[in-house]
RNA sequence: CGGGGUAUAGCGCAGUCUGGUAGCGCGCCUGCUUUGGGAGCAGGAUGUCGGGAGUUCAAAUCUCUCUACCCCGACCA
């Protein structure tokens, strides 16, 4: 490609409503530009870039054995009231209506439309199990679009969907998927983790996600130093320290706190570390026939609530909403900030760490006051032990090996074991060897397939723009003739190079835009765009035979022969591993 | 959806408080010079000042209203 005849979108100056890097440097090097929030257009240099990451999913969903399909973004209501979802997925089912007033959505997933497709043209066992997938647009109206493509409305997806007969068939895909999407982001040249996740609302059990890590990031992820554990931070769990206590159960003793009424008050006033300390927190009950209404969550001083573990309990209330400050005061009869584990009228869930402490403090369930040195069974009481809290960097791995970490990641992949979520509530279903008619068991597994666009940005560039990774780089090579305007030598050598190298299979953009585009524009837009090679013809390096290379990574060029150019190029390129 | 903010040339911004000829930098066009790190000089084009309504002799500026966009907020590829 010729940038005279190319659109070399560039901009010096940051665009003001980018926030991110990879959002500022998408609009800077000319990738995308915004039509509305959450949408964008991709320009030429962008589009290849989108390609070149659409090409390996493809390939390597392909060499999985999956079979690629296309679906419709338009989608009938119907099916979506058949799962049920038309109800359960609120505003960020973008709905419409047709000419016949007929209700439709913009799909932002395709369960339902794959499974509709299944249960229509499979019939038998025999022709499982069956793995389809497509790379496709997707809309959600996202309550707030941001960071540029990285959370956009509208994006290109790579879903795929596999029906089986038995658990065992699903987790043998779902293995296989994993290790598929381990080589997609291996082959990306992305530095990623995959990690334990929750299941959301999309359902099914087990479940993967596969994280680009940058800092960042909007996910936190946490890893075990020895061993294998790794998961999210909405589900990891881990075991707090050792910590010394006293033997000794002292009496109690209730203390006026005055307006203390936040844990590091209450610890400054009464000289206490945070350890010490039992934090009471009252949330929404699940409600209806047996639920309760409110419920009690302890937790130590220092720990940190997770509110996604909360909403999962079966008392309360999902998603976790705090109560109100009215309820709690109706409730107990004092402040949020002086509640404490006494003779509370519900249920009260302890996390793990506050089972083991003794002498501690907590409220008094009476403005004003907190009990010190109280103790379990003597002084407060808690009904059940659960998982409530956040894991700390330095907590140990749940299996008791290593120590955790924290990190973060942009969530690129996700896989789930879907089960007969689907199947069941739209009747997909096959006969197995006997002739009874079953329920196939689903997985699916999905690829943010722009978002890794963005991802591959935060995670790889400097001051100068972008750097791409070798496979998804827009170009390979940028080709510099320097003054060919008024050295016929520079012009017949970048000439011939430019029809050298495209023989000899690579990608290269030859910035031969006219004499008043100065060499230090063309070096900054090149960088900028984040072409991994660089070639330089001059008549400084002519004159002894050489062309200048400098990949984007290196500080300083190199001067190679011209002859042993082409040989030269092949070594710096580390070729797709195909 | 709640809270905060912004809207002036393609981009980044000033001007608004205190109403009175629409401005700067970058980019763009023309010419000459320049040519190894975002060139210089000279000339030039480009605006329903987000939309609508109002106050006023006069509105980018004051008032009302609508809209769009951005930031902060716990279910996401």
């Amino acid at each position: 490609m010729r940038s005279s005849q190319y659109l070399i979108a560039t901009v010096k100056e940051t665009p003001a409503d980018a926030e991110v890097v990879s959002h500022q440097l998408m609009l800077r090097a000319g990738l995308i530009r915004k039509l509305a929030s959450g949408l964008y257009t991709w320009l030429p240099a962008g589009l290849r870039v989108l390609q070149k990451v659409q090409a390996i999913v493809r390939e390597e969903m392909n060499r999985a054995g999956a079979m690629e399909v296309s679906m419709p973004v338009v989608q009938p209501s119907d099916l979506w009231l058949e799962s049920g979802r038309w109800d359960q997925m609120g505003p960020e089912l973008l709905r419409i209506r047709d000419r016949h007033d007929r209700d439709f959505c913009l799909g932002p997933t395709h369960e339902e439309v794959i499974t509709d497709l299944i249960r229509n043209e499979l019939a038998s066992y025999k022709q499982l199990p069956a793995n389809f997938y497509q790379i496709q647009t997707k809309f959600r109206d996202e309550r707030r679009p941001r960071f540029g493509i990285m959370r956009a409305r509208e994006f290109l997806m790579k879903d795929a969907y596999s029906f089986h007969l038995s658990d065992e068939s699903l987790q043998q895909t779902y293995e296989q998927m994993y290790q598929t999407y381990s080589r997609i982001f291996s082959r990306l040249g992305l530095d990623f983790r995959a990690v334990l996740a929750d299941t959301g609302n999309i359902g099914g059990s087990t479940s993967h996600e596969f994280h680009v890590l940058a800092d960042s990031g909007e996910d936190a992820i946490v890893f075990s130093s020895s061993g294998d554990y790794a998961a999210n931070m909405e589900l990891a769990s881990g075991q707090l320290p050792e910590q010394g206590q006293d033997d000794e159960e002292r009496p109690v003793q209730e203390v006026a706190t005055g307006e203390a009424r936040t844990i590091e008050d209450v610890s400054a006033r009464l000289d206490c570390p945070p350890e010490r300390l039992v934090k009471t927190l009252i949330v929404q009950g699940a409600g209806g026939e047996d639920g309760p209404a409110l419920v009690a969550l302890l937790i130590r001083g220092d720990q940190e609530i997770n509110p996604v573990k909360i909403g999962k309990l079966p008392q309360v209330a999902e998603p976790m909403t705090l109560a109100s400050d009215e309820e709690v005061r109706q409730a107990v009869g004092c402040p949020t900030g002086c509640l404490g584990p006494l003779s509370l009228k519900m249920p009260v869930i302890a996390d793990h760490s506050v089972t083991g402490l003794k002498n501690f403090v907590c409220g008094a369930n009476r403005d004003g006051h907190h009990l010190v040195d109280a103790n379990w069974e003597r002084d407060a009481h808690y009904d059940e032990v659960a998982d409530l809290r956040n894991v700390r960097e330095g907590d140990l791995a749940p299996d008791g090996k290593g120590t955790l970490s924290i990190k973060r990641g942009i969530e690129v992949g996700h896989i789930f074991q879907l089960g007969r979520k689907y199947s069941e509530a739209m009747n997909a279903s096959v006969l197995d060897e006997n002739g009874r008619s079953v329920h196939m068991t689903m997985g699916c597994y999905g690829i943010g397939v722009s978002r890794i666009v963005a991802a591959a940005i935060e995670q790889n560039h400097d001051e100068r723009g972008i750097i791409w990774p070798e496979a998804i780089a827009p170009f390979q090579v940028a080709l510099i003739p320097l003054g060919a305007h008024k050295s016929e030598a520079v012009a017949e050598k970048s000439e011939a190079l430019y029809r050298e190298l495209q023989e000899a299979g690579y990608e290269v953009l030859m910035d031969d835009r006219d004499k008043k585009t100065s060499p230090g524009v063309k070096f900054a837009d090149m960088e900028l765009m984040g072409i991994p090679h660089r070639l330089v013809v001059s008549d400084r390096g002519l004159g002894e035979g050489t062309i200048e290379y400098r990949g984007r990574r290196d500080a300083d060029s190199q001067h190679i022969p011209a002859a042993e150019l082409l040989e030269f190029l092949a070594g710096q390129l580390t070729r797709d591993a195909t």
